[in-house]
DNA sequence: AATAAGCTTAAAGTTAACCTGAAGGTCAAT
DNA sequence: ATTGACCTTCAGGTTAACTTTAAGCTTATT
């Protein structure tokens, strides 16, 4: 298939895959006579891949350093280690993540249950200072 | 506090703090005679909750859209709203993040789990199969 | 035969979130 | 009074990950 219908295909733009090529991320492919490039159907899972890599947070070098372009070279070890850092990765992530929802949530009851007759500007240092983000002075 | 203890305090540099205000994620505070910001304690606890929004994924342009800068001057319905809002980002970033993690455990364990006597390349193909990413060809 | 759609490369532009440098004012200490 | 550590602004540089533009082929359609 030719770059524009792989570029349907996965969703990405035809510029976006030949600039993945540029980068190494995805391995040269063979052109046809005219100079086109031709993709094997394989090409749209191996985009599938990145594109989800992508999304849960790895950057291009990151990817590229996992990706040997084809498929069936990667190594196995090397492979599952990364994998399994990034999984590690995730989960600090998510507690980091759960962290900062409750320190939301924190705020949000301080601030709805402010006393009626506080003002705004004690009120708000209140806040601050139960939130622990503030030396009491 | 001048701008080099506030960098010192909050673990950014002055510069980013510069910039954070002209970006208008915090507001420009009072000058000294001589041109010198000065910033208040609060200011550290502002810097936090920026870097803390931040790390969790948000852009500081989502950051500025819920911080109006000055804590005191914080309009009450407004501001919780916003922060229910945010909080509602975070929980649909949890899913997501929940799912990449799910999928990525999926991934290593088709990988861990080749069968001894298959080769790379149509493990590759299992994989890429048993993920959903190729059509079965 | 001419127009449009799709391909090629190379180079320049874009956005986010900073950082660095220049040129100069200020302040504390020697 | 001059060094050195801060502070000021403004302008330009950096990196990632693209996108856009330009100039020129090829292929398909009318």
């Amino acid at each position: 298939m030719k770059i524009g219908e792989l570029a349907k295909r996965s969703g990405l733009s035809a510029a976006t895959i030949r600039f993945y090529e540029s980068k190494g991320l995805i391995t040269a492919v063979s052109r046809k006579a005219n100079g086109y490039r031709e993709y094997p159907l394989e090409a749209v899972a191996v985009l599938a891949i990145i594109a989800n890599a992508q999304q849960t947070g790895f950057t291009l070098e990151e990817i590229r350093q996992v990706m040997p372009g084809n498929l069936s070279n990667w190594k196995h070890e090397e492979l599952v280690g990364m994998l399994k850092k990034k999984v590690a990765d995730m989960e600090a992530m998510e507690l980091k993540l759960a962290q900062s929802k409750l320190q939301l949530q924190n705020m949000i009851q301080l601030i709805e249950g402010k006393p009626e007759d506080m003002d705004c500007d004690d009120n708000a240092n209140r806040i601050l200072k139960e939130m622990g983000l503030l030396k009491s002075d």
